[in-house]
RNA sequence: GCCGGGGUGGUGAAAUGGCAGACACGAGAGACUUAAAAUCUCUUACCCGUAAGGGUGUGUGGGUUCGAGUCCCACCCUCGGCACCA
């Protein structure tokens, strides 16, 4: 009887003694491998499976990559700056600093039940202020290269949380953390300009990633390639609106403009008349949430300024409008509207009776040209596709693509239009007023105004004494005056600090730079185990983080790597996102109430069994619906492996040739299983094992290579099996096993027999026997006869597949 | 609407274009036991048939091929992501 109970306890100890799993980052010998799981934020609730699910199978490959004979890094540390302690704070009165350092305590005695190895030594925790100063030297390097700035802007403030959020941080309008409407609001925040970088990111060469997940960033950064287009003000001599498009040659179709409802020329421009709809618009348009004003479908709405702008391709003049269904944030805030080949302006010209003027028809319509300039166009809709140009004067006949290119450079002449790349990716909103996070190390001085600080006064501590219920949409540090009050460090006046915090994206955004060098004093990573170790080797967590810290990691990495701290670009190599286990098809949530525990799991059938049947469930980036069914299967095996290893006796039925091609075989199957990562597979191919090996035997030496492969899967039961067996050594410092081909080659092999398509029957033949041969035995077969004997049957085909099948064609 | 992933037994699932359902769970039958648990053995896609055997089957409809879960076309459902980005 296997006591998982005590093998576990005993193995977790002598592991942890030992240091096995502390990594001598200097080593030469071995090639590196820095295996990396997303850290945890250390929330006080237990492990759920969820988390299992995610770090078992990781910490599987790790061993793995150890037993291949990698000199393997694996850290953990605590994201632990952020809303969760800051609500239970104003909640209970408990500080973060304490529950924070209560749950993490907790979450490390849970994960050391996982039995993973984990280099404790490195741990890094993000609220620590041994590693938050380091970030704000990051933003301090940002601010330095130009990339941080402060900027007066609407941004997403979340009336609930009390704190403004990125846009990465807003899903259908509502705030990511507590779902309550995000509003609008003006307010004067820190950015990052990652905008700057769009191109870079675009560019994942050399990255094993998901597609999904190249192809979400790729969405999110959303480059769009068009044209500049300048329309003169009628009667306004000089002033013009710049509008942006990505189909100029659509610019004979143009009958209206509109302006976003925030376009600095609206004041301006707006007709006496119109004064009064204009501001009321504007007025309504402020109210609406992002939400509201952004979905697709909604009823599009608009007003005119009683202007005319100036179509600079044909001088026709277009009335003004102003309508939010054009964003301020995107191109230049201006569109030139083409009813006739865009849906929204199509939709919106259709309400206000705007005409529509057909300027481009699909390639293959050889029809009549239609009338221009009707009114009564009785259309549908717009079509937005590709064609040939029409009723576009000297440029009628040229396809789209043509027309866009001619038309913006004959215009370019006259400085009338431009090539432009625009991208949705908008600039990283960091400042957050909240307590629980790093405080933006900046100070504004009355006389010399924003300050960086310099590095030496690194770190700007939180201080410990706050109130943290958010007053009046300020951070808490801006009522603590100790806090607040600072002289300036150039000129030596009264200055003030900075309240707001950072978003924990930031501090997250580097870590990975950290570990190799987490006790380090004097600065936030050492250059060279940076290039020692990174980029990381393998990347595992989540595929929500697709848009978020995984974009903002790489864009920090470039950032880095552009100030000349590292040699490496990306940060990440090779990424794998776990798939989510849900309970009832559901997310596991706290409020829901349908989390399952591991505890009753882990204590009944120990760590190996639990994190085996985790990954039985099916591929890891699969996921799957919790259900506790099939963990007896587990256990059962778990149990049979134990017994054939313990057995020290050869079965009697012992075959020798079956056995060895039984252990190759397994290892072949195991070995491709965990590199795929799907270790369901690799599992099933040690069922397979026992079962077989019960039948025709295993001989000692086959023991210990079995056991080899089992390591990374069960570690403990295979430390203890490798020790009975008599070894001294961790199993974790043996060899991973390979197969030898020639040892998986049997001497016959059933084949199948197809008549027609059909499979008739089955034969057995010699390994790699020939074509005649085959033909002559299949036809032989008393099942394959009476078809071919059939009355009025002719063979019209033969096909021999070798080791495979025979296929006749009647 | 657009972009991805996925639809296979009662369940989780497996399958370089080559005998669909490996490996498990569950279920049924049997062995051991005074009995139960545990363990072991056999059966288990569906339909017809006592059987031998035959037929049907991987979301739907077509196609390519000697042969399709796998490739191609059209569609349905589902889960993620994006969504007035001009």
């Amino acid at each position: 009887m296997y006591d998982a109970q005590q093998v576990e306890k005993k193995w977790q100890k002598r592991w942890s003694e030992k240091g096995l799993y502390t990594t001598s980052l200097h080593d030469q010998k071995r090639p590196k491998y820095y295996n990396l799981v997303m850290f945890p934020y250390p929330s006080g609730d237990k492990l759920h499976v969820g988390h299992w699910y995610n770090y078992a199978p990781a910490d599987s490959w790790g061993r793995y990559m150890r037993m291949k004979g990698f000199n393997v890094f694996e850290p953990i540390g605590f994201d632990s700056f952020g809303l969760p302690a800051e609500n239970y704070a104003i909640k209970t009165g408990i500080h973060p600093t304490v529950s924070i350092a209560q749950n993490c305590a907790k979450m490390e005695e849970q994960l050391s039940l996982i039995g993973t190895m984990y280099d404790w030594s490195k741990k890094i925790v993000t609220s620590d202020p041994e590693y938050y100063q380091w970030t704000q030297w990051v933003f301090l390097q940002l601010y330095k290269k130009g990339l941080a700035y402060r900027k007066r802007a609407p941004v997403n403030w979340c009336p609930s949380c009390q704190t403004v959020l990125a846009n990465e941080q807003v899903n259908d309008g509502k705030c990511d953390r507590c779902k309550s409407e995000v509003t609008k609001k003006e307010l004067t925040q820190w950015f990052f300009n990652i905008r700057s970088y769009a191109e870079r990111l675009l560019n994942f060469e050399g990255l094993d990633w998901p597609e999904k997940t190249k192809l979400m960033q790729q969405h999110w950064i959303g480059r769009s390639e068009g044209s500049t287009v300048q329309f003169e003000i009628f009667g306004r001599s000089g002033k013009k609106i710049e509008v942006y498009t990505t189909r100029v040659d659509t610019l004979f179709g143009c009958t209206y403009v509109v302006l976003a409802p925030e376009h600095p020329l609206v004041g301006e421009i707006t007709e006496k008349l119109f004064e009064k709809d204009v501001a009321e618009y504007i007025e309504s348009a402020k109210r609406e949430t992002d939400i509201n004003r952004s979905a697709e479908g909604r009823d599009k709405t608009g007003v005119e300024t009683g202007a005319y702008a100036v179509n600079p391709v044909n001088g026709k003049r277009v009335p003004i409008w102003i309508a939010d269904y054009v964003l301020m944030t995107y191109g230049t805030g201006a569109v030139m509207a083409v009813p006739a080949h865009d849906e929204r302006d199509f939709a919106f010209a259709k309400k206000y009776d705007l005409p529509m003027i057909t300027v481009v028809k699909p390639p293959r319509d050889n029809s009549v040209e239609p009338p221009s300039d009707d009114r009564s166009i009785a259309k549908g809709e717009a079509f937005t596709g590709d064609g040939v140009l029409v009723s576009s004067g000297d440029y009628t006949g040229l396809s789209s693509e043509l027309a866009r290119k001619k038309i913006t450079e004959l215009l370019h002449i006259d400085g009338l239009a431009d090539f432009k790349v625009n991208y949705k990716l908008r600039d990283w909103l960091v400042s957050r007023q909240r307590y629980w996070g790093a405080p933006i190390p900046m100070i504004y001085c009355q006389t010399c105004g924003e300050v960086p600080l310099s590095e030496e006064q690194l770190p700007v501590l939180l201080p410990e004494d706050v109130e943290f219920r958010p007053k009046g949409g300020k951070s808490p540090l801006a009522f603590v005056d100790e806090f607040m009050a600072v002289k300036c460090p150039t000129c030596g006046g009264d200055a003030q600090r900075e309240s707001d915090t950072m978003d924990t994206f930031v501090d997250s955004s580097w870590y990975f730079l950290r570990y190799p060098a987490a006790r380090m004093k004097d600065g936030p990573f050492s250059t060279e185990l940076a290039n020692k170790w990174l980029p990381v080797d393998m990347y595992i967590g989540g595929p929500e983080h697709a848009c978020m810290h995984l974009l903002y990691a790489r864009f920090i990495n470039m950032v880095m790597h552009d100030l000349g701290y590292i040699d490496f670009e990306e940060p990440f190599k090779r990424l794998v996102h776990q798939g989510l286990v849900t309970k009832d098809g559901a997310k596991m949530s706290k409020s829901k109430g349908n989390v399952v525990s591991p505890d009753a799991f882990v204590s009944q059938y120990g760590s190996d069994v639990f994190r085996m049947y985790l990954m039985f469930m099916g591929p890891f980036e699969a996921g799957g619906d919790w259900s506790d069914l099939g963990i007896t299967g587990v256990a059962r095996f778990v149990e049979r492996f134990w017994n054939l290893m313990a057995d020290r006796e050869v079965n009697p039925g012992f075959n020798e040739a079956s056995s060895k091609r039984n252990v190759h075989k397994t290892i072949k199957k195991v070995t491709e299983g965990i590199e795929a990562f799907t270790f369901n597979t690799a599992i099933a191919g040690l069922m397979e094992f026992v079962n077989e090996a019960m039948k025709v035997g295993v001989t000692m030496e086959d023991k210990k290579m079995v056991t080899r492969l089992i390591a990374p899967l069960a570690p403990h039961m295979a430390e203890e099996i490798w020790e009975y067996l008599g070894e001294k050594e961790s199993i974790f410092n043996a060899s991973y096993p390979s197969f030898d081909p020639a040892m998986l080659i049997e001497d016959s092999v059933e084949i199948a027999i197809q008549v027609n398509g059909k499979v008739r029957g089955t034969v057995v033949l010699a390994t790699g026997c020939t074509k005649d041969e085959a033909l002559r035995l299949a036809r032989e077969q008393e099942s394959i006869k009476k078809y071919l004997e059939a009355p009025g049957v002719s063979i019209k085909k033969e096909i021999y597949v070798p080791n495979k099948l025979v296929s006749f064609v009647l």
